[in-house]
RNA sequence: GGUCCCGUAGCCAAGUGGCUAAGGCAGCGGACUGCAACUCCGCGAGCGUCGGUUCGACUCCGAUCGGGACCUCCA
């Protein structure tokens, strides 16, 4: 399959380090806050990378941080004079009960800043030990100047940071590049090192996390792309520094998604929190996931809500398919594709194989549909129109979307039965009332 | 000021140097239907603007206008 890789700027066929494996790491929040629409991109992108190469067949293993120590979290502990690791424990369950609203999967490895301490620690030993950090009273810097590639992911020039480096001229740098590896504070929680009690810059946990989880090398590093500088730039270097190799054989970065076209901002009030969504969340993950992952996506109300309208459609027909083979006792069979089907099954296999082109995918789940709707009305199709609802399943499990369609119980059936007799005698009375029973069951 | 991205029908959104530029929503016209809902069939754009390269560009290059991101904490 196809990757696009940041750090080439082209399209590259994805060969794993090791044969059946992937290994891949994926930038956190910081648990200072609920996360906003905007955070839930990568969640629900990333998660539908990780379950397609399940579905080729590939071990996954997952990691995701969480910065559970910063500024932030810090300040917020302050306002709401709760420890850090309150605040931290809070927003990290909000965290999980959002990424399942939006169907993200939450079982893989979540390592937080705080665990892994002594790693950060001796990470930045090693870094001094090899003359890319140096101590400037309580602080320590790293050396940007020693990194060769620096630049090389965000294809920007030293120089031309340089010119740009309008804020912060911090005297105790060497460089005004050099980021910060630990810092001195007196304020919020700290921790003892070999240069004093303090806490670590952002840049190193997720080095020093893959350090440890995978050796200094994986096969995929993703996040947003507001990320790739300085954050994601400052971790090639210190793992070059470290290693003397990348970090990462690919990289992938997410666009971003905006609302009424103007980037999200709290201060502006233009912000959308996940929970506070007043819309179907299946609706919102394909809506999501409706625009290509490295296109920025704007949110608005109008767009959504031609989602949520989609998704219901998707949800129709699958249901009624999966209640008809039901009433029939059918949903056992064993279903045999229809050239149609294979080849709507192929070619979304195909987007998903050119880079993740969900949108694309997700027009052949669209083909889905109409196929099935056009075949769930007919006779004798339950073969096919078993293959159809495995291929929907098929679909969802890779997109990660959850239609909630559940096996009628004896009652239901009986109900349906009714139902098909009343209307078949000409009762409508009682058909009537027997369909808005079953439309109150959601079985209609 | 520096670096970079985007601009496709009313809306959302794929895509290609050359057959008729996918798909969805909305709209219009049909069909189906006890009523309703659902569903099915049919109908719309020449790709911001101006130049250039080319036998040929929406697709490559340049300029221009418009929108956005990063350079500073930010998913």
């Amino acid at each position: 399959m196809q990757i696009y890789n940041s750090i080439t700027r082209k399209l590259e066929t994805f060969t794993p380090i090791d044969k059946d494996t992937v290994n891949m790491y994926v930038c956190g929040p910081t648990v200072y806050n609920y996360i906003h629409i905007g955070n839930a991109r990568p969640v629900i992108f990333f998660d539908v990378v990780r379950r397609y190469f399940e579905h080729k067949g590939y071990i996954v293993n997952f990691v995701s941080n969480f910065t559970d120590v910063d500024d932030k979290v810090i300040t917020k502990a302050i306002e709401d004079e709760m420890t850090e690791m309150e605040v931290a424990n809070k927003f990290i369950q909000a965290f999980y009960d959002d990424a399942r609203r939006i169907g993200s999967s939450t079982k893989y490895l979540a390592p937080r800043v705080t665990e892994y301490m002594s790693s950060i620690i001796s990470y930045i030993e090693t870094l001094m030990e090899k003359g890319y950090a140096y101590q400037v009273d309580n602080d320590v810097y790293f050396r940007v100047g020693k990194i060769e590639d620096y630049g090389i992911l965000s294809g920007r020039k030293i120089d031309d940071l340089k010119e740009g480096a309008r804020i912060d001229v911090n005297t105790k740098k060497e460089n005004p590049l050099d980021f910060t590896l630990w810092k001195a504070t007196d304020v919020g929680i700290t921790w003892p090192s070999p240069w004093g009690e303090g806490r670590p810059g952002w840049h190193t946990e997720c080095v020093a996390m893959i350090n440890d989880i995978f050796g200094g090398r994986i096969d995929i590093h993703g996040g947003g792309s507001e990320i790739k500088f300085p954050h994601h730039e400052n971790e090639i270097a210190q793992n070059i520094a470290v290693h003397n190799h990348y970090i990462a054989n690919y990289w992938m970065h997410n666009g971003q998604l905006n609302i009424d076209d103007k980037k999200m901002s709290k201060s502006e009030g233009r912000i959308i929190l996940v929970k506070d969504l007043d819309y179907d969340y299946m609706g919102f993950r394909l809506f999501t996931l409706s625009t290509h992952y490295r296109s920025p996506i704007n949110y608005t109300d109008e767009v959504l809500t031609n989602y949520v309208k989609e998704w219901e459609k998707v949800r129709r027909v699958y249901k009624q398919s999966f209640y008809k083979l039901d009433l029939n006792d059918a949903l056992e069979i064993k279903g045999e594709q229809s050239p149609e089907l294979k080849g709507i099954e192929l070619k979304f296999m195909d987007a998903m194989d050119d880079d993740f082109n969900t949108a694309n995918a997700i027009t052949e789940l669209q083909n889905l549909v109409k196929y099935t709707n056009q075949i769930v009305r007919q006779k004798d199709t339950e073969s096919n129109l078993k293959a159809a609802i495995d291929l929907f399943e098929t679909f969802f499990k890779i997109l990660g979307l959850d239609p909630g369609v559940a096996k009628l119980t004896a009652q239901d059936k009986a109900l349906y039965m009714a139902w098909n007799d009343a209307r078949r005698n000409k009762d409508f009375d009682k058909a009537d009332r027997l369909r808005e029973e079953l439309q109150d069951r959601g079985i209609l």
